[in-house]
DNA sequence: AAATTTGTCTATTTACATTTC
DNA sequence: GGAAATGTAAATAGACAAATT
């Protein structure tokens, strides 16, 4: 078991006891998953009483290294040390990526007619005058009538217009919650929520899953230990595992939220192109929930829209978020993105990409035949568990030799508990089909260790 | 002097008595400026030890009710209670606008040109694709080209491109520094940065002024005091007071930056309409400061993109920032812009907003010429310092009954003392020169107590 | 200039809630 | 199912640093 050696004396115990902790996670002194000394433990060793202890370990939790559990231990959290983000500016890119779900542009449509139509002189005067930071109300009506496709019925005074799903997921973050405050997610979730968390103080909890999703009865006695605010969850298509709750499995998580008060959010961006696309938490708590519907992975990634619904009193909150983080989402943007939806480009260009994504998975379930995975049709991921010889950290290292990208298992870590070794697969990252060919060959070799 | 008279016993004492001087101010029952009773006295009266009221206080200074100072006690926020943002939701937009700074848009030059020009169909299509979080290394190379108008010379990699300044403001707030820490600025500064500082619980210290700007040896007495990590400044002009720094003024600060090693971050979106572009700050230290371009004050402010210029690492760590709360600064935008900058528009726009400013400035002058004042023909508002007989709030509720918006000092003010009464009165606000001159002159009379 | 006042910060104390065995 | 183990959180204690008188 991990042992303390000397800490600097010169500052207090408990910053220098976490930087030495924070040391030995990024040394690999301590490893994902491995119990810290109890704080009595601890304390003897240092010759401190249990409550310095405790701030040590919750300095530590602060910094992402620690997650305690009372009356199992203090342990380090599977992801200790690794920055969670969908894209990490510190890396460089890599020929063939199959680490971030980027939309698959290639089948994008073509926008100049619909900024022809739409940007003519005049409106492209008001465009760029200061605007409303929930949104047009024109832009409002046009997200309130494209949800009606997910099932919701939303008044247009209930959208809020963000810069991205990802930009709705920071805003909640900070508008709607403060920090130290916990939020239960998958204990397999959105690296981007995690991100989002992460950068405003607040607490994951990470709750198990089986192959239909999360537990209820683990959120329940979750929410009987801890005071939770907020519920994250992924859409109709859970993001890494790719397995979606039946109808049943959803009804108990409703009947959980509404025991506890948890404010649902739910990030149905993946959803987009799903064939049922009202199979998500929120039609069960339409009225309660935060739904955010993302277009990057349908269409245009690049214009950076997407539209939140929530009740009146959050989506004021949310409107505030943007107004003191960028004033409002480019008017210009949310005008383009409307006029798609309004025109039926949007539909088109998804059912282009749908039928792209299908044959990009028929691809992957030919080339990984003899593998485990979970992929469906209508997602631009695969989720590959890997045979015991390998570890998702281990396999992304090897990839990235070949100038391949994965992603692993514990990068979507939530909590103490390492996950099953496994990698994301995105087929979406590349834009020739003839060169993700190639790639998940390539991968598949590896992973059966033939190269 | 305040006493406590009940506080709820159900919940921890700290929170109870912090959520009864929330109350208070609230209720009008404390006043700003006002002083608090001592640690030990409060200790005294509620029967804690001073420590258990040092957590009250600080609990309250946390919600931006209170401010401690060593030695001499603690006291009530001069904005205490005040929502500080560029934009509250919350408020309706009033006829006669002269709180916000909106830039003039009817002056902003036809942007169609210039889209139809950048965006052909293959180009659109790049440009939807995912982009880099930093910004496309032609577009930060558009904007290091750009800020050599404002006297820097800056290598593209050190460029970031954000959604507008206020973004800018935000993201090195979240990105740069933690939660707790403290910044100096102005003792009356940019609301949005006050905006920026509360929602990432960054403490700011105002710093005293006089005619020339920011008092050095104050500055220097406060970094003796206490750690600060960053300093925070407007720009050529000051916001609010419309000051302009002389050259030794800037020398000086220079000398107390480099001395405490303050992070310099300067806000120069006000300086766009300036003719001597090139009197700020990060002149005196262009390798460490990190510098604000914004461009909406001077064209297409619905676009959002802003240039930030900064040291390589700290520039990483803001695209960072953009990466997990928006992925990117919409690629499009970007494009718009930097063609607007290499092709001559935007300069062209900027010399028909400074007529336009200056015109509007003169105005301001004519029917303001009995009152105390400080305006600049470069710049987009006045300060207008009140007769004995205002308060800006008070002055702020009449002439929102007369329709018209302005905003007094205290929105501006950091810091536990209640500024001079005066109110900012942005000239900027109504697209109409006509309809200014109207709220112009009925705000004069107001002023006046001629009505 | 020394004593006093005032706020700050780390570490301790203590009561307590949950989980494990 | 009761005792033991484990983490939590509010309030206390006390040394300290800065400002005032």
């Amino acid at each position: 078991m991990w042992k303390i050696n000397a800490f600097d004396m010169s500052k207090p115990i408990y910053l220098a006891v976490a930087d030495v902790i924070e040391n030995d996670v990024l040394a690999g002194n301590l490893r994902s998953g491995e119990r810290m000394p109890t704080h009595r433990k601890l304390a003897d060793t240092i010759g401190v009483t249990p409550g310095t202890v405790n701030r040590i370990y919750q300095e530590a939790a602060r910094r992402g290294l620690l997650t305690a559990v009372v009356g199992r231990g203090t342990f380090v959290t599977a992801d200790a040390g690794r920055k969670s983000s969908i894209m990490d500016v510190t890396k460089e890119e890599l020929a063939w990526d199959m680490g971030i779900a980027r939309p698959l542009t290639v089948a994008d449509p073509d926008l100049w007619p619909v900024i022809r139509k739409t940007l003519n002189k005049r409106r492209l005067l008001d465009l760029m005058r200061y605007s409303d930071p929930q949104g047009l109300p024109e832009h409002r009506a046009a997200g309130a009538d494209w949800l009606t496709r997910f099932g919701l019925k939303v008044p247009p005074q209930n959208i809020v217009i963000t810069a991205g799903a990802q930009n709705a997921l920071f805003l909640i973050c900070n508008s709607l919650l403060k920090a130290g405050e916990r939020v239960a997610t998958d204990n397999l979730t959105f690296t981007g929520m995690k991100a989002a968390a992460q950068r405003n103080g607040l607490r994951l909890e990470g709750v198990p899953m089986d192959s239909a999703g999360m537990l209820p009865d683990e959120l329940d006695a979750l929410c009987r230990r801890h005071t939770i605010k907020a519920l994250y969850v992924s859409g109709r298509i859970q993001s890494p595992t790719n397995c979606e709750m039946p109808f049943t499995r959803r009804q108990e998580l409703r009947e959980v939220i509404r025991k506890h008060g948890l404010q649902l959010v739910e990030n149905d961006s993946y959803g987009l192109l799903s064939r049922a696309p009202d199979r998500h938490l929120t039609a069960l708590l339409p009225d309660e929930s935060i739904y955010i519907a993302g277009l990057s992975k349908g269409f245009a990634a690049g214009l950076r829209v997407a539209y939140v619904a929530a009740p009146p009193g959050i989506a004021r909150k949310i409107a505030q978020g943007v107004a003191d983080t960028m004033l409002f989402v480019p008017t210009v943007n949310a005008e383009i993105a409307s006029e798609c939806l309004r025109s039926g480009l949007a539909e088109a260009a998804i059912l282009t990409k749908r039928d792209m994504v299908a044959r990009r998975v028929a691809m992957f379930r030919k080339i990984f035949e003899n593998h485990v995975f979970e992929c469906l049709d209508e997602c631009m991921f695969a989720w590959l568990k890997l045979p015991p010889f390998w570890k998702g950290l281990d396999l992304e290292t090897e990839a990235a030799k070949r100038n391949m990208r994965v992603m692993s298992s514990v990068r979507f870590a939530v909590g103490p508990t390492p996950p099953v070794e496994a990698v994301r697969v995105s087929l979406a990252g590349m834009s020739s089909a003839v060169d993700l060919r190639k790639a998940l060959t390539s991968l598949e070799r590896l992973v059966s260790k033939l190269v």
